[in-house]
DNA sequence: TTTATATTTTGCCAAATAGGAAAATTAAGG
DNA sequence: CCTTAATTTTCCTATTTGGCAAAATATAAA
């Protein structure tokens, strides 16, 4: 299995990017539309598109042609939990600070 | 929460590297010194040694030194179950692609 | 203190990446 | 068929990244 830590390092390079992680904790919510992630990146429409397809060439996202809009979701049941995971990993690393902080405050007085 | 979104880029982006994946994995199963890491990825021990740091300022690794060695260990518990998670996914991935090439090849009999 | 061992840091280069502008493509709708 | 709207692709530039070699640090041992 040792292609398999190029394949996985890939899904993680591919949400290594803060335009692309908005783009795939907007889908965690549901399926939009290439017109309705541009708004949430804020960068130029061919930039949003060339961070879509490379989510969808890592296998993250899975996308659906409908008239002349293309709408892409998630394709990858792990990620949102993970995302969770993350969070209250950072948010406690944050608190731990905030304390560390205090004591040193604290200490100088 | 918006900076949140930053940070857990950034937790993606130092997986995002088959030898920084390497390494994770290798510290699965616990902690390891730099002189242990270096022939599980291969490169040149300054390499490496940039990896481990890119690793521990993202949050994912800790380190101790002991005598003349450095020990590195994982950081965050949310990492190895997602790992497992994705190789999960990427084998289904990998024998639906099988599935569909041996349709296509019957087709063609 | 000198020497040896482990690790990190610095300097440099080649390759990869992200960005926008503009051109190309695709699908409706008149 | 022509036009419009949505999306992707191409081209080009600036920045970042990964690699090794060599120098710098740090700790232990002689």
């Amino acid at each position: 299995m040792a292609g398999s830590i190029e394949a996985k390092a890939k899904i993680f390079k591919a949400l290594g990017h803060p335009s692309r992680m908005a783009i795939v904790e907007a889908l965690c919510k549901g399926e939009l539309c290439v017109c309705d992630i541009v708004p949430v990146v804020g960068r130029d429409i061919s930039t949003v598109s060339k961070h879509l397809s490379l989510l969808k060439e890592a296998g993250v996202l899975k996308h659906s042609k409908r008239g002349t809009n293309v709408y892409y979701s998630l394709a990858m049941d792990c990620v949102p939990g993970f995302l969770r995971c993350l969070e209250t990993f950072l948010g406690k690393q944050f608190e731990e600070q905030a304390k560390a902080y205090a004591a040193e405050s604290i200490k100088k007085l």
